[in-house]
DNA sequence: CCATTAATTGAACAATGTTCATCCAATATA
DNA sequence: TATATTGGATGAACATTGTTCAATTAATGG
């Protein structure tokens, strides 16, 4: 067969994004094949590579669309949050973080531990969604820093944004030791409560201990 | 061929980690195949398996003796550093940290990109090789703590790894936005500076600010 | 010197990502 | 309407992957 022309490029590309989220969502990282997504949608494997330019691309469409749902939830968590109480806007953001996990668990995974081959960086349109996502960050805990301090308040931003990463990522990998899943609420508990202090300490911003 | 007995058996585990860990020196994770590492020990496929269970097995045991080896470079970093600096026994170990993966990065990925097949455990072993890193993070942190606090203790020191981890691992797979080198080393410091400004605050332990 | 044992092999299998000559439906042209 | 052109879709083919296991044969014990 050849020119079906059922769907036009685009629409196979959003139909295999589709299917793959699917099998990702299902299978997980492991079971996330070429072959698979091509024979969910009805298609060959060669009409996937007239699509995306890899697997690898692929993926990374389809991670940006994670990113896009979770900056929704995340946003959507702020709705009602005073602009200066940092440590329940922050709390809410950890809340929906680790609620969108537990709703896509291996969506969140192949986000993080999808590595592009050696030499290949992430397209801008990646990092444009991260520094959204950041900025939500910002946002919270923009109380707690005054108009010159811009780039602490950036920095604190990716701190805390690594720092959710790093305990949802261990945890959810088992190598943190025995962790059960309300030591992880306590810890990004504990982070949120002890870090804002350390930043209401450290005598910046015009909310001074 | 058959029996050659060149090699006892732990020396062929030794030997096999041993080109493991050389393949995956050089070549990173995604170049880590079993062909590679049985050519290279002068055997093949076959012996690998024999000698451990999996490829999986394999990479873990790998793992541990990275693990080990990390271990060994905190230990090393707090050598003569009071035992009432928090932010000098936190500097140094993230500094050591961070050495250790500039020297190992392909092995510091593989330790953490690693993920075992759905069911499978890490084993006793490896859990408490991480508690015995966390023990360095409880021992920097101690003196921020009183002794009816362990728990908070002990959580703070696991926040504080998987923040260190969160900010590694983010910055080294290229998805945090442009980070520059320094900046993670400048992530690292806001990290230790605000939080254990944050622990000094809340009115723990028989430092108080 | 033979029988037993078990370490080592490597061909074989299923599944992977990726390519590309081939084919043919749709469109353009006459 | 009939024919030519175009480019979308194919799927067999290739190299490589992890993994298995019957067969082979060196070492050991009698």
């Amino acid at each position: 067969m050849a020119r079906r022309s059922d769907h036009t490029r685009k629409e196979l590309r959003a139909l295999a994004l589709q299917a793959a989220r699917e099998v990702a969502e299902s299978e997980g990282w492991r079971g996330l094949t070429a072959r698979k997504v091509a024979a969910r949608i009805g298609y060959s494997v060669g009409t996937l590579y007239n699509v995306f330019q890899d697997l690898d691309d692929m993926i990374l469409v389809l991670n940006g669309q994670t990113l896009e749902a979770l900056f929704a939830d995340l946003q959507a968590s702020q709705a009602g949050i005073g602009t200066d109480m940092p440590e329940e806007a922050l709390k809410a953001l950890s809340e929906a973080y680790m609620a969108f996990i537990d709703r896509h668990p291996n969506l969140w995974d192949i986000l993080f531990e999808h590595r592009l081959p050696r030499g290949r960086r992430v397209p801008p349109w990646y990092n444009e969604m991260v520094t959204r996502l950041l900025g939500l960050l910002e946002q919270a805990i923009a109380p707690l820093f005054d108009e010159s301090e811009q780039v602490e308040r950036g920095r604190a931003a990716r701190v805390l944004w690594c720092a959710m990463h790093g305990i949802c990522s261990l945890a959810r990998s088992g190598k943190l030791g025995v962790v059960s899943d309300d030591s992880v609420d306590a810890m990004a508990t504990q982070l949120i409560a002890d870090y804002t202090a350390g930043l209401r300490r450290t005598a910046r911003g015009s909310t001074p201990g």
